[in-house]
DNA sequence: ATCCACTTCACATGAATATGTGATTTGCCT
DNA sequence: AGGCAAATCACATATTCATGTGAAGTGGAT
């Protein structure tokens, strides 16, 4: 029997999933409250239930601060976010606080119950939609390289000694040329690179823009 | 009616799901090969599909290679995994390289047809599993962040400069204070990140560290 | 009222870096 | 055979950096 928790400040729509969810043979939904404050108050007071359905407007603190604040002192409940937000920085922050799964509100109750039913068997419930951004987010093109950026493998052996913070010296002897064999290849990367410091060379090549 | 590719080269599953969707009336599957390579000799002598599903393992070039070659050549195509793996590095690099979505093989038909239909209102089809790892990526713990390293706001204005490339002079210029203060400055974010060059202040601004 | 962290500035010194100019060797391309 | 990029080294110099020591004003915390 799953216990589930709902946090909605919608009556019906509160309602309604409550008393959908409750009615499964499989599951049992016995807490539906209107903010975090609440449901934190509760958890205080009660046994956790497994899974959260959250929404991210609320009263008082958000659903997405939420989150985090639950995941810290129940890390055991798993929380699925029901919302009608969809931009992208609702759905990372989301993620990156600790949510397990994000249904937009659009999602119907059959729906709703085979998503906490997925998100048991230890998959993530996911509008399609909602997927789809979180994969665009792989999908970011790659930083522009210059294309006169070409570096040798010798000039990327220095620049990796550079990221690896050695001075001339050291990457001389790491390598076993002289110091002004340095001098000279990072005065060639410099100009490859546009660029006339370290830093900016051990910034680019942090940022992938070898 | 939407034109889908297939490229795999186990012939039961390729057939299988060939003669499934093809019989789909909003569906036609003309195409089924055995590698990216015969893929791509296909698609310069026809028209383009608008799907693909593709495995992994194959003759030749691996489907996650490929991917990037016929993103590459015909960005409008939606490219879907279907594959036995489900380790983070094969999601992460197909995802990456482009492809749209991500099932498991043992996907039953009518779930791959769904996925189809997913695919074109927008979504990304994804199996549970493989959603699960998508967000855990996100939900990776943060860089352990030293305790002692709380900087000031006017030493993160101080690594800011130097991330971006600035010297002391800059700095201060930028800051509108004198060179020594930026000195003392740095001195101090040196002792509480416990290291000592410009170099290692920037790499670990750039890995969340700070 | 005292303490402490933060911010600011100054002076000093040795080490490291940025930049210029030039040269030699090797290997590839034509 | 000649040209050219890459890799190697040398010498020189001005700038920047890392580090030490010291100090003074501000504002919050005990």
């Amino acid at each position: 029997m799953i216990e589930i928790g709902i946090v909605e400040d919608n009556v019906k729509i509160r309602n309604l999933i409550q008393r959908y969810l409750d009615m499964q043979e499989s599951m049992s939904c016995k807490v539906a409250l209107d903010s975090v404050e609440e449901m934190l108050d509760h958890l205080d007071k009660n046994d956790a239930p497994g899974v959260l359905l959250m929404d991210i407007q609320l009263p008082g603190m958000s659903g997405i601060e939420g989150i985090g604040i639950i995941k810290k002192k129940y890390p055991n409940i798993e929380i699925i976010m029901l919302t009608i937000y969809h931009d992208s920085h609702k759905i990372f922050d989301s993620l990156v606080a600790g949510a397990s799964g994000y249904l937009l509100k659009h999602t119907s109750l059959p729906e709703i119950k085979e998503s906490i039913e997925t998100l048991m068997d230890g998959g993530a419930p996911m509008s399609p939609q909602i997927a789809r951004k979180v994969i665009q987010h792989f999908n970011k093109p790659a930083p522009q390289k210059n294309p006169e950026s070409n570096l040798t493998s010798r000039e990327q052996d220095i620049v990796n000694g550079l990221v690896d913070g050695l001075s001339y010296k050291l990457i001389a002897d790491r390598f076993d040329i002289s110091i002004d064999t340095v001098r000279a290849h990072i005065r060639n990367i410099y100009k490859k690179l546009h660029v006339n410091s370290k830093a900016e060379v051990i910034a680019k090549s942090l940022r992938g823009e070898i």
